[in-house]
DNA sequence: CCGAGTCGAGACGCAACCGTTCCGTCTCGT
DNA sequence: ACGAGACGGAACGGTTGCGTCTCGACTCGG
């Protein structure tokens, strides 16, 4: 995937870094300094800390794969669950992601990585899944897709990636069964209340 | 709420900057010239840049209150996720609430405050909630209230808070929908595989 | 076997921020 | 009216990180 031996150690210590300090107090110094190499061979790669921040973190977001078929909603969904609680879970990303998601709120180019890239990569799985249940009749097809995607990625996000709560894989087979309620739940007809 | 003018306009200007540039990168000298005042100033309410932000979060976090009661569990998550939405959306705290969650991660002092101060009292109005829903015979005595917290705050801040879609009002009783139809989903008997 | 290019290491000037200290001013309580 | 004390502001020496640059050592293609 990387180029040379002291690209990848440049990379490796970037996210370490990244996990240790956060990206407001990421220097290249320390990462340099961690991979064992000289300020140079990180500056003869990148023009700046930004760039090679988005260049990494790229680089492994398109780097993840696979899309599963189980055949049922629930399969998908317990598949799509454990794949982010497994990712979550790991001890550099636990760290590193959400920090980033911080920081996308005031660096653009780090938002449109994030966002274009690793959520655009986890998005189109799990719109895949919803659509297969759709196909499959296991879902009404005026299915609310853009609810159902925060379903897939929110409560999961909150427990493992905020509250740093594991998730043992029982736990994981309720989660998905609510999961799919959600989806699956329909919409009462409530008057919106307006307010002059 | 705070004791003078003084430490109002620190206050304010702490929370502004932390929004601007995030906590890792927050200066006591950059607080002090947005407020108009002496770098003593500060120096002289907090020994240091750590203790002034807990302080001050604690202040904000412990002042929010109000339980409501609408007499349904489906009202009480629709006022509970408009409360958390209308937060959320508030142009500051979008940006300070994920830069401190982060922060939390590696900073055991920050993140005690957020889990005690600002979680517990989200979480408290969270579970009273669920509880009278039971008490009602909304839900069966056995809801996995930890799972059921995790949908009332999960979904809405993965929308609201990370991906910074807004949330209007109709949006919001389709979320109360699928909120309350997770929570009273009951859990399929599905053998957890081992894995020798 | 030799020169081009990269390597780790670190010094460079520059800028920012640390926490402290000292100004001269202004606002109190007495 | 006066003194205590907090005020905004600025400077202090020290530390840190920036991005550039130079060094001698190494590797490798020709």
């Amino acid at each position: 995937m990387l180029q040379d031996a002291v690209t990848e150690a440049i990379g490796a210590a970037m996210f370490e870094e990244l996990a240790a300090v956060g990206y407001g107090k990421l220097t290249v110094e320390a990462v340099a300094k961690r991979a064992g190499a000289g300020k140079a061979a990180v500056y003869r790669r990148w023009p700046s800390k930004q760039a090679m921040v988005i260049d990494l973190v790229t680089r492994v977001a398109t780097t993840t794969a696979d899309a599963p078929d189980t055949g049922t909603l629930r399969g998908d969904v317990l598949e799509f669950l454990s794949a982010g609680a497994k990712a979550l879970t790991h001890p550099l990303m636990s760290r590193i992601v959400p920090d980033l998601l911080a920081e996308g709120s005031r660096n653009p180019e780090v938002a449109a990585i994030l966002l274009e890239q690793v959520g655009g990569t986890r998005r189109k799985k799990a719109a895949a899944i919803l659509h297969r249940a759709i196909q499959r009749g296991e879902l009404p097809v005026d299915t609310d897709l853009e609810l159902g995607l925060d379903f897939l990625a929110g409560p999961l996000y909150w427990r493992v990636g905020i509250l740093r709560d594991p998730m043992d894989p029982e736990r994981l087979n309720h989660l998905a069964d609510k999961v799919v309620a959600a989806i699956a739940a329909p919409i009462s007809n409530v008057e919106v209340p307006s307010r002059p």
